[in-house]
DNA sequence: CGGGGGCTTGAGGCCACTCAACGATAGTGG
DNA sequence: CCACTATCGTTGAGTGGCCTCAAGCCCCCG
């Protein structure tokens, strides 16, 4: 929750923790479901409590491209500017929390610990997409899906075990790839031994058999 | 500077120009010079006097993204974070303003317009790469280097007629293309019309002729 | 004057794209 | 219960856009 789950209240490993001078507000997406759109009005910052979110632009053509998935625990929406730069969806069905970015303000007025809390914020949403800026520009297809799932796993629970709740069109779309090139490179992946493909359409279970293998294709310095 | 060049302190428009409490020092570097280190700790915030600065990550076999160039009056380095994650190296012989980041934050905590200015400008960075997140994963060559003239353009003086400091191997590696690339997409708007490519290799002047045409291939929505 | 850096252009190849077909599963309505 | 449809994933065939390799030009500088 935005709230107090926690007993560690340094900013760093849970920003946002101990807010409960702020109202919080609960809500539910259905799967596919809108959360806000481009160039709304930026009301609430917001944290997700289950399922999934992904945040996209749009090209007049249709093209699109995902920014970041935000997954259980993280906090998004933190555009700060008036109004929203990208549109958020649920991947599946989801519950958010969200606090008034107002309200958020004021309290940060009096509060330099949740300043330095949403600076961190703001912090890490830069880091990531400089790090996709890379992905994105410089890397091949094998490269990005190996990145990719390094990222999710990461992110996930680090077991190599992972049911990924988002389709092989997002995937795409957050990698700048069509979605047959992710199908292929999964499978090629699988091929070379550094992963397994287990499950069907509903439940795409992606188990890591060879990290190294994947990690020497995640070539960063 | 950072300091009072300006009347107008209103955030946005000038941020951190009213910052004659912190201490400025200035630097100059010659072209290629770099400013500092991917990892490096994160001692100081740039603005930019005269020059151009440019930010990169490499991958381990060389393969470089150029994050953002950083024009006269732009500021840099405001990685809300221990160290840097980028390179930057001067495009061009650059002098810079330079103040200390810890400083900064001192006088923060008793400033709410200067807290608000760094957010600012963390934000403004942030649309920044997000925006460029959308021209790596989704656009073609041509598109990227028409959004690419235009952004120039409108950074240095919305005149149409400027002339680059950075190469045609920078831009490439800020597009994520090949330079070879990038000469043919120049050669191709300037064949169909939409600009004039005049100079020659130590003074590459572009002159847009048809900004419509441009902006009909920068086609975000 | 020779060398090096930057820019341009051409030739050819490869990677990722498009188009297409097919299998599997879930949901819907007769 | 069983077509019927829609969605998702996988795989193949063929194409094309961008890359690599290469050559040549211009300008500056030692």
């Amino acid at each position: 929750m935005f709230t107090r789950t926690t007993t560690n209240l340094s900013s760093n490993s849970e920003p946002l923790a101990n807010c409960g001078a702020a109202r919080l507000y609960e809500f539910s997406y259905r799967k596919g479901a809108e959360i806000y759109g481009e160039k709304e009005p930026a009301e609430y910052i917001y944290r997700v409590k289950t399922g999934a979110v992904r945040t996209y632009k749009l090209l007049s053509d249709g093209r699109r491209q995902i920014g970041a998935f935000h997954l259980v625990g993280d906090i998004f929406g933190s555009t700060s500017g008036d109004s929203h730069r990208f549109t958020a969806e649920a991947v599946v069905d989801t519950t958010l929390l969200l606090m008034k970015r107002q309200r958020l303000e004021v309290l940060a007025k009096a509060d330099a610990t949740l300043t330095r809390d949403l600076l961190n914020v703001a912090a890490k949403s830069l880091r990531h997409a400089e790090d996709h800026l890379l992905l994105l520009g410089r890397k091949d297809a094998l490269e990005k899906v190996a990145t990719f799932l390094l990222e999710m796993d990461e992110r996930i629970n680090s077991t190599g075990a992972m049911t990924l709740p988002m389709t092989r069109h997002d995937i795409a779309d957050y990698l700048g790839l069509s979605l047959e090139t992710v199908c292929r490179s999964l499978t090629r992946l699988s091929r070379m031994g550094a992963l397994s493909l287990t499950g069907d359409t509903t439940q795409r279970k992606i188990t890591i058999l060879d990290r190294k293998q994947l990690r020497s294709l995640d070539l960063e310095r």
